[in-house]
DNA sequence: GTCTATAATATGATAGAC
DNA sequence: GTCTATCATATTATAGAC
């Protein structure tokens, strides 16, 4: 039956993200990991042979697969501009939490100058990003080249309010950048 | 001769606080920390008794000693605040390697729900931040909670664009990030 | 104030039973 | 596929010579 096993897959996954989410890959322990998802370490390893740079890399495999299914086909979507913002506001503040959560591709970013598989796999869904919310700004009239400065500063502001939030310990923050999203993207024109 | 070991202290700070921002609190260890001051594991814990968190913490002193000095004076001075600006910015490409460099305060953020003391002095060094660049804006006719909140999008767009410099490898993200930071603080009028 | 040596523990990872 | 038991190493930290 592969449609459990999928399911059981998914939980995992979520279960192992919520760990890295919250400490990061170097301060997450596979004793840590083992706990977070219910089994003992070497099920882990059974799962994961590469162990636990394998388990950061399916986590965001898994990531990039939600936002391919849930996320991104809003923002390429043929709704209105103002429509696919507002859907996308909507699963901003639930991915993060009301922006109590940290984001994953903050969180396992490797070190500086040692790009490893997962910095090349968060790089490649910050870049997915790009085009998906400068898809959305050409829709509402916007020239291709600003198109990518609000999709840029987008990320920057979901980013940046969660590094805030999370540094001053007030998630409202992340609240206020939510509002703020939909000028950001589709010009001021559009406001309600 | 309190004066060198004052400047040595500046430096042993320096290395510390650069190991700290490649790898983050749990990425850097004791042995690293050893190697990037240039002294062993037991010259650190005779200078820091109690081992990484108080060297992570008095890294964290030091940088505010650091912006108390150099960075805040300036931005609660009484220049214009166009010049104020320009100065802010100047200061920030240096800081942060015009992009190529991650934040202290992102690096060394405790996990989630676990407040430390290094999270303390973080939240205080944001709170800083807060209150110097809204006093630019509120110099340049802006009213005082309009003032707060350009504030919080400067620090929030300085956070997010090192984040996404870092994690899509561009550090022009940040260079982009500068030339709109006086138009943020001092609003679309100051601008030359 | 720096060092060598070492302790106690945690870590990533493997072997092999069931 | 999960487990117990174990390994080799790295980790934080301490003791004590110089």
């Amino acid at each position: 039956m592969p449609k459990a096993r999928k399911i059981e897959d998914e939980a995992l996954m979520e279960h192992l993200g919520t760990a890295f989410k919250d400490f990061g890959f170097e301060g997450t322990s596979l004793a840590m990991l083992s706990e977070a998802a219910g089994i003992t370490k070497s099920s882990l390893y059974h799962r994961f042979p590469a162990g636990k740079n394998q388990i950061a890399l399916e986590v965001l495999y898994s990531t990039r697969r939600f936002l391919d299914a849930e996320v991104f086909p809003v923002l390429l979507g043929d709704a209105s501009p103002e429509l696919r913002m507002k859907s996308f506001v909507a699963s901003l503040n639930t991915i993060y939490a009301s922006g109590a959560d940290s984001c994953l591709l903050n969180m396992l970013a490797p070190p500086r100058g040692q790009p490893d598989e997962c910095g090349q796999e968060i790089a490649a869904i910050f870049n997915q990003f790009l085009k998906a919310i400068a898809a959305v700004a050409r829709a509402s009239g916007c020239p291709a080249a600003e198109a990518r400065r609000r999709a840029e500063r987008t990320l920057i502001e979901i980013q940046g309010s969660l590094v805030l939030a999370r540094g001053i310990g007030d998630s409202s923050v992340f609240s206020r950048m939510l509002t703020r999203l939909p000028t950001i993207v589709l010009g001021s024109h559009h406001q309600p």
